[in-house]
DNA sequence: CTCAATTAGATTGTACACAATTTAATTGAG
DNA sequence: CTCAATTAAATTGTGTACAATCTAATTGAG
């Protein structure tokens, strides 16, 4: 009666496991990140200002996968939490800059652990992991090594 | 001075092309979902429908790795369209049984199309999208044939 | 039996995502 | 130059996600 090989089952689908998939690690993380006081988003956000210090909105949504949309709400947040300064860019009105304060320069220390205890609880041979990495990053259609 | 193996580089996690790559994957279904009206998880929850017929809001929950609060609304919106019936079970009063309708049912036909379509698009070698698959089942902590 | 503990959904409140629209700044074809 | 087209953010509205709490039904130890 049910066909194994149905296009129909939620288990024939590439998609619905890699929805479960990111859901299920965002709130492994989710513990590691009320401690510092970030959302996933936000978390992710700091992420490309602590290597980069200071970034475009359109930039930063470029790296992210996100638009304006989602991002204006996350980083009035993280200036209200003091994390990052918001200005116009002087050569273009039209573009806003977001900075790391030295506040969100020092959240970075405290963010020191968490990469490294997520990883741990992966279940996934290096192997796995890294094979993981290089199909996902083929799927989205960039280079997995920047 | 930016250290390509640095633990906090967007690049250097698992969890953030997981996390874009859903996101992705889902908004190239979303024109093919708009044409039967259905968000993305509308889909997936007619799917397990349009496979078990009739199931509780708990064990649809642990199939889709989600919970009543997310489910509840949802349902809501399937049952407006007419597309699902919500009745408490005789036997426990506190269960809540979902069973798909007619039209439910014949929506499966105009939704026929959509997983060749999607996976026509991912650029992925038919071995890629097999171990892809598994090692996702691996990370859920499932196995990946049911 | 009986009431405390458990369970299933619903509700509430917060935070994204994202499509669509709006506003303001910049650009470039003529 | 100049105004239509483009671009960057912000805004608006809808729909999830999910933690926490609430309510009602069921269960099971004593």
């Amino acid at each position: 009666m049910n066909d194994d090989f149905s296009p129909f089952r939620l288990e024939n689908q590439l998609c619905f496991p890699l929805y479960a998939c990111s859901r299920e690690i965002i709130k492994r993380y989710t513990p590691y990140l009320d401690g510092i006081g970030l959302t996933y988003t936000q978390y992710i956000t700091m992420m490309v200002l602590w290597e980069r210090r200071s970034v475009g909105v359109k930039e930063l949504g470029d790296k992210l996968f996100l638009d304006s949309g989602t991002l204006t709400p996350v980083l009035k947040k993280l200036e209200a939490k003091g994390l990052v300064t918001r200005e116009r860019s002087k050569e273009d009105e039209r573009s806003l800059i977001v900075t790391v304060t030295e506040a969100g320069d020092a959240l970075k220390t405290q963010a020191a652990g968490i990469p490294a205890q997520i990883s741990r609880c992966s279940a996934l041979t290096p192997e796995e992991a890294a094979e993981l990495y290089r199909i996902l990053y083929k799927l989205l259609g960039r280079e997995a090594t920047v």
